[in-house]
RNA sequence: GGUCGGGUAGCCAAGUGGUUAGGCACCGGUUUGCAAAACCGAUUACACGGGUUCGAUUCCCGUCCCGACCUCCA
């Protein structure tokens, strides 16, 4: 099967084909750089390097571009007072810069644990104000803007498609707008170009030829995404909640520019959902990569977790379904570890593998295929190899696992020796004993074929 | 309030107008001194009420519930 996917923008599936020979290029929506990146953020990434990895299966050449947005406003124009950047200044005492810096490394250091390819290239907002800025000049001499007190704005109502992407109704948007509109012309209006408050002086601001200020938000994506890809590329991505706003924008941003609609595809990553633990940023309460390894979930079990549901369907997450992924995750590596070396890969399971991928990445029907030729009856190294080739795309890194490695203290190897020694006398009381003392100091003891074999009790 | 998307067994989660998704847990069996692990097998479904149809979990309508966005959340 040739690959398909889903595109919001035209909202079905359909064949993917590349706009230029066998090149994709890939825009996704990066973070911003003010806090920890929290679980559900880290799915949309791994729905992401799914797709490449699947791109890339597929014999493209991938170009993929990851933005980091490290400009926020600092000065809030919310009704709470207090915005995001300035709490994280606040909270940690670094200036926005440093702030932004410590948190883009965290952030590029959590992909690497969840083994997502690194992108092509990765672009920050403050090193493209230039771009952004020439961006907004095109947009204002093509008559799509206009100036309000505190800043410059699109004037959404002046293009006849805005909003097609997220199938807005415009009329019914503006009936039930909960926001006010300020002096903005009109609901959908968004800033272009937003003026540092008189009298104050920001951490992060530049001169521009509508005044002192900083870029709106979407206007980094329209224009770094034009810089790396070109006006009109293969795929833009992002997570779920962008389509009505975002990358609503930054179509409304391109197709006024450049008269293009920006991507060919437009793909979303849909939100984990949490039961107990509430994704509250505002707290600094939400679960990150770290906070679930300390509970003991490594992160490729967090990877393995998302690979069990499709990318378009939001996800229940709790701990209880974590740990199923656990278990399931290290049977798998443990089953595979026994099979030694691969040998050759079996071509039909492989089919049937692919086959689900390129139906717009059906990862969990493509999982059900694994385990099948888990259960098969197939030689071990058959198995071995035809595994290492799903793991192309599943990302576990399955050639690399090995037994952990468990450090016993002499005490607990004495224990141990003296129950195989209890064992081969067949004195199983005195055997059964051995064991619960070993049990008591945290280690558990299973009897193999081929001796003891001790972990650490969970 | 407006717009959009969902409700599948104990949990997570695919899919389909009629034929076993898959994983985890649970139960039974094999094996093992016992236990654990492993392997084999079985059970538990399509929110509710109507409609279309030979047949609906799947299509249509209504109800209830959940979520997303409208707040520079992925």
């Amino acid at each position: 099967m040739n690959l398909q996917l889903f595109d919001t923008y035209e909202r079905k599936v359909r064949p993917f084909e590349p706009l230029v020979d066998n090149k994709v290029g890939i825009y996704a929506c990066g973070p911003t750089v003010y806090n920890f990146a929290h679980i559900g953020n880290l799915r949309t990434y791994l729905f992401e390097d799914l797709l490449i990895r699947v791109l890339v299966a597929n014999g493209y050449e991938v170009n993929h571009i990851i933005n980091i947005t490290d400009v926020g406003h600092l000065t809030s124009d919310a009704d709470t007072g207090e915005d995001k950047m300035e709490l994280g200044t606040k909270r940690t005492g670094m200036t926005a810069w440093e702030l932004a810096e410590f948190y883009t490394e965290a952030f590029q250091a959590d992909l690497a644990k969840l083994n997502i390819l690194a992108p092509s290239v990765w672009c920050k907002a403050t090193d493209h104000i230039s771009e952004q800025i020439e961006f907004v000049v095109d947009l204002e001499q093509k008559g799509y803007t206009y100036a309000t007190s505190d800043g410059l704005y699109f004037d959404s109502r002046k293009l006849k498609s805005y909003g097609h992407l997220a199938r807005l109704d415009v009329e019914g948007l503006q009936a039930g707008a909960r926001v006010k509109l300020g002096e903005r012309r009109f609901v959908t209006d968004f800033a272009l170009w937003k003026f540092s408050p008189p009298g104050e002086q920001r951490q992060m601001e530049w001169d521009s030829p509508w005044g002192r200020g900083f870029p709106g938000w979407h206007i980094e994506c329209s224009a770094m995404s034009a810089k790396y890809l070109g006006d009109y590329f293969d795929i833009h991505c992002g997570g779920e909640d962008h389509i009505p706003i975002h990358h609503t924008n930054e179509i409304a941003q391109t197709e006024a520019s450049k008269g293009t609609r920006l991507a060919n595809f437009w793909m979303h990553g849909y939100f984990l959902q949490m039961d107990k633990a509430k994704m509250s940023k505002s707290t600094g309460d939400f679960l990150t990569l770290d906070v679930i390894g300390e509970r003991g979930f490594s992160p490729l079990v967090y990877r393995y977790f998302c690979l069990t549901a499709h990318y378009r369907s939001q996800m229940s997450f709790s701990l209880e379904s974590l740990e199923a992924a656990k278990t399931a995750l290290t049977r798998l590596y443990e089953t595979a570890f026994s099979w030694g070396e691969p040998g050759t890969v079996d071509e039909g399971t492989l089919t049937r593998y692919f086959d689900c991928l390129n139906d717009d990445l059906n990862m969990p029907r493509a999982l059900a295929v694994v385990w099948e030729l888990v259960r098969s009856n197939l030689p071990g190294d058959v198995k071995k190899a035809t595994l290492l080739r799903c793991d192309e795309i599943l990302g576990l890194d399955i050639a690399n696992w090995e037994m952990d490695q468990v450090d016993v203290p002499d005490e607990v190897e004495e224990l141990v020796k003296a129950r195989e020694a209890a064992r081969a006398s067949k004195d199983w009381a005195q055997s059964d004993e051995l064991r619960d003392a070993v049990n008591k100091l945290g280690y558990a003891i299973e009897d193999t074929p081929g001796g003891a074999k001790i972990s650490t009790l969970d």
